[in-house]
DNA sequence: GGTACTGTTACGGGGCGTAACTGTGC
DNA sequence: GGCACAGTTACGCCCCGTAACAGTAC
């Protein structure tokens, strides 16, 4: 198809496609002449998750291309897999240690975490901030929350583990990831209201 | 104190501080004479509030004008407490009905949940939009989700009854919420990795 | 020769500050 | 007079597109 029939099957204008072109995040059609390119059912997809990514994940331009240049290297290791997917999200703080906190709550819950795994870093950045502003956050408080996301971990590996492909089980892990965090922080938000008619 | 000294406290600069004032999220030093006012340690929090929700928790200048008015306004009762606070929230969808997988959900977990929560109808758009991206959520996966959340929310409301005014309640459950989210989208992708590598 | 394309360059608007300017008091 | 301040206007940068070009093929 040209650009033009994939702006209506995406329903993205003609200039934005261009400016996804023009930034990377969309991989170039197969040339067929010097004004003309083929463009198929992969850049149909490939816009659908960069609109998708950027609207309801926030994702900027920038991290797109990170994303996107992991979903197209060859997939990793099933054992690599879940580092290289989180070294490639926003947020990830690769290379610096995390503190000692997070650290002695990774040791009390027994979780063998690297010390400088993508996230562990931006863990304890996240709890001084709360804390700045304060939220009075516990270490027991902590625990608590990490218990509960650890449910939530399991839900998200148990996705992956069932993923046809270690392509298709990078993507649901990368997407997933992103996508899934709105979802949690809504779920969040109406238990809160339940939680607390209930205890009234 | 003066601006200047305001400045140094907070560590933000001066024409930083001039710009919250324009827009109206810094309210007004006590004005000492025509060219000069008087701030205090109210102002201080309130510059260090600003600061941590903007960096921490992605908060725009407009959300945090909002989110202000709600902290200064008179404090709800304790049974309008969240509503109030989740109204405030950005992503919000006052209003709006939630959709029929939505309100399936929380009949299915016995969460008496009102149609038009402010979250309610964004959780459905939410799920939707991971679905779109090839997300394979089905209802037993919202459901565990939903189950995970809900020990959050039992913390969060733990953290809000402890406070020790109802203005402090508003604060923490305002604050709390934006804050906290980070700490758990950390979390989790820490636990992903814990829970992938004792499934190995 | 009009139309639809390709690739490139230029322009615009919102968000978040920064800087510069004017006036005033100490 | 010099300095710090208050209040206002103007400017700048980044991000995300949009629009306007040229050049080429059908």
């Amino acid at each position: 198809m040209r650009i033009s029939e994939l702006a209506t099957r995406t329903g993205v204008p003609v200039p934005t496609l261009k400016f996804y072109l023009r930034e990377r995040v969309l991989h170039p059609g197969r040339a067929t002449s010097r004004t003309s390119a083929e463009y198929d059912e992969g850049h149909v997809e490939r816009v659908r998750l960069l609109r998708v990514l950027a609207e309801h994940g926030g994702i900027s331009v920038a991290d797109l291309r990170v994303i996107v240049a992991a979903l197209e290297a060859p997939p990793p290791s099933r054992h690599e897999l879940l580092g290289a997917a989180h070294d490639v999200l926003p947020g990830a703080r690769t290379g610096t240690p995390a503190g000692e906190e997070v650290t002695g709550l990774f040791a009390d819950l027994g979780w063998p975490v690297p010390a400088d795994a993508a996230f562990a870093a931006g863990l304890g950045e996240a709890v001084d901030a709360a804390r700045a502003a304060g939220v009075p956050i516990t270490p027991t408080t902590l625990r608590r929350y990490a218990a509960a996301m650890r449910h939530v971990a399991e839900v998200d590996v148990g996705l992956a583990l069932a993923a046809a492909s270690p392509a298709d089980a990078l993507r649901t892990v990368v997407v997933g990831t992103v996508l899934v965090d709105p979802v949690l922080a809504a779920l969040r938000r109406v238990a809160q209201q339940v939680v607390s008619t209930e205890r009234a």
